[in-house]
DNA sequence: GATGAATGAGGTTTCATTCAT
DNA sequence: GATGAATGAAACCTCATTCAT
């Protein structure tokens, strides 16, 4: 836990962006929620904008060590490979759902940097990378790889948002139902 | 041509706000790309909240007319009218984009009041009342109606979202397997 | 009546710089008031300062006209020429409540111009002269006309602005009590 | 030195409200006189308005404590205790003229709010109790309290806003008369 | 290292004034 | 002449950032 305020800034940080955005986040917010002074921020974070870009690129790197752990063991068949990422997706969205809807918020956003955009889109190979298996053995569809990848992480994040607002509500069966309807959007028929 | 200003106005804060969301669009922007002066902006709405909550209304309206024309035509099966509502989205991504991303942005923004939120659910009537009829006929699968439109209103606006940033490149053929993949997910296997 | 517009605009200003100031008083809430448009004020005012010039300046010879008439009649005994002249303010203070105040406002007020100042000073040498006259016969106490004129004018107004805020109830008996109150402030004891 | 900033602007604001009054003053121009950033007016007030009002109650509470202080000592005569009670005034008015002239600015200030014009009412009540003592021994004539009050504050205060433009100059001996003008006033005949 | 008071640039909003109709 | 839409300077206020403690 090498150091306890910088992961207290980041966390409550992380909070406000998926609540508020960045623009709608205050640094003195992030300071009263992280329960230091405002000036701490600014001996871990040069400015506002670094601290987005770096808290940015942590999440990134934490879904992306959840879901690389094991995850195209070539014995599975493709559906239990799906099937497992939708769980580590699910656990994530449970355990860190700011980090996923910070995570989902990062198109057009002008305060991210480049290395942020990229860290991004090179956790997504991973999908592109089950996804282009499947359609060498047949599982499959024809669409390209980037539009399936739009599509189940669009709906994925979707329906995580709906929950959030109280419009579904989560339970296994309704989670079994998304990731269902899921593969079905992109195995070959 | 009733209101030039107005419209002009509604026009540089949609494509203001779905770039750089609420607060991180201020007045002088939206006065500078509308070409009138800060203060004509007070002319026409009482605040920047209000204005943001006009906006988001005006574009419920605009998808929502466009969607509810002639839709449930009884005479045609269920997938020929999800491919008319499809095509009905389309075009609007295609001609309002800034809407769509806009109208996408809805959940948890705090500056949106009770009535923007009410007017968005209400526009989602319509797909609902497709999905009851087509789990009646037994075309659509079990999942809850509220997934279901998660999932595809999720889906099909990331797809354009990653058209947006260059990822993916319109075409007809890809729409065409976006919709596929879309009927997919929500079919009944 | 040469011209109305001018007058009402001249009257809707004196109602709000009377209760509001001039700094609280806009352009826009003296337009409403008088039922014209703020383009209309700059027709007949160069502009907000000019404005209060010109009206602080009616103001003030309307007072003065209404003291100036038959004042000074020698054949009257000092007492029953205050008793006129207080007659005279009090009936001021009753028709035109709004011009009292806006006329005792003007010390230390820098919208006011050279002119302005002059002619209210003007004014008061009629109150002046009386206090002269009646040192001279022996009717009036010692201390210098100026703090004399301040004293009644002061009590004067202060008793109208009380009774405007409902603190006192304007009666004969009062406005009598308060003239024998301010004589007796200024006569040789 | 307590808090030196919150005095520095609360002090610069009591000289510009006494000049301009309230809407002719601006935070900037307190920002400046006080020698603060506009900004860190907004650390020791919430608002321009909660700034006159606390600086009103404090102006009111500072009168209060020089007047109350041994006032109504029996032992003296109502003449007596009039001549310390004016005694005080004139201190009051030597020290802080700001603070009076903005004291008296407080009838119809929209501004204010509920508790500045109850604090301000509470004062008064040692002038009232004064008066009310006399009217019991005879001293004082039959006039209302409210009435005595608003003839002898006006009075004063007008005869210091004379002195301040330079028509009356302050002396020893105006003050002596000024006191015996109003006492006479006030007493019984 | 940690703080939060202080700042001023820049945010939202108002308003005296102009000018096309 | 009269209007009120339009404007931009300047009002009130916020906030990212600095720095003395």
């Amino acid at each position: 836990m090498a150091n306890n305020k910088r992961e207290d800034i980041l966390k409550a940080a992380l909070t406000l962006f998926a609540e508020r955005k960045y623009d709608g986040t205050t640094v003195p917010m992030i300071a009263e929620r992280a329960q230091v002074g405002a000036g701490t921020i600014y001996r871990y974070f040069e400015s506002k904008e670094v601290l987005v870009n770096e808290l940015f690129q942590e999440c990134v790197k934490s879904l992306s060590d959840r879901l690389s752990s094991n995850l195209l063991n070539p014995e599975y068949d493709l559906r239990h490979q799906f099937h497992l990422i939708f769980r580590r997706l699910t656990q994530f969205a449970d355990e860190r759902i700011d980090a996923l809807l910070f995570l989902d918020s990062h198109h057009n956003a002008y305060y991210l940097n480049e290395q942020s955009h990229r860290v991004f889109s090179e956790m997504l190979e991973l999908f592109r990378q089950l996804l282009e298996n499947g359609k060498n053995d047949g599982t499959i569809g024809a669409l390209q790889s980037d539009a399936m990848i739009a599509i189940v992480w669009g709906a994925f994040v979707h329906v995580f948002k709906t929950i959030r607002v109280g419009v579904l509500e989560q339970s296994a069966e309704l989670l079994a139902g998304v990731e269902e309807s899921c593969w079905n959007a992109i195995k070959r028929h």
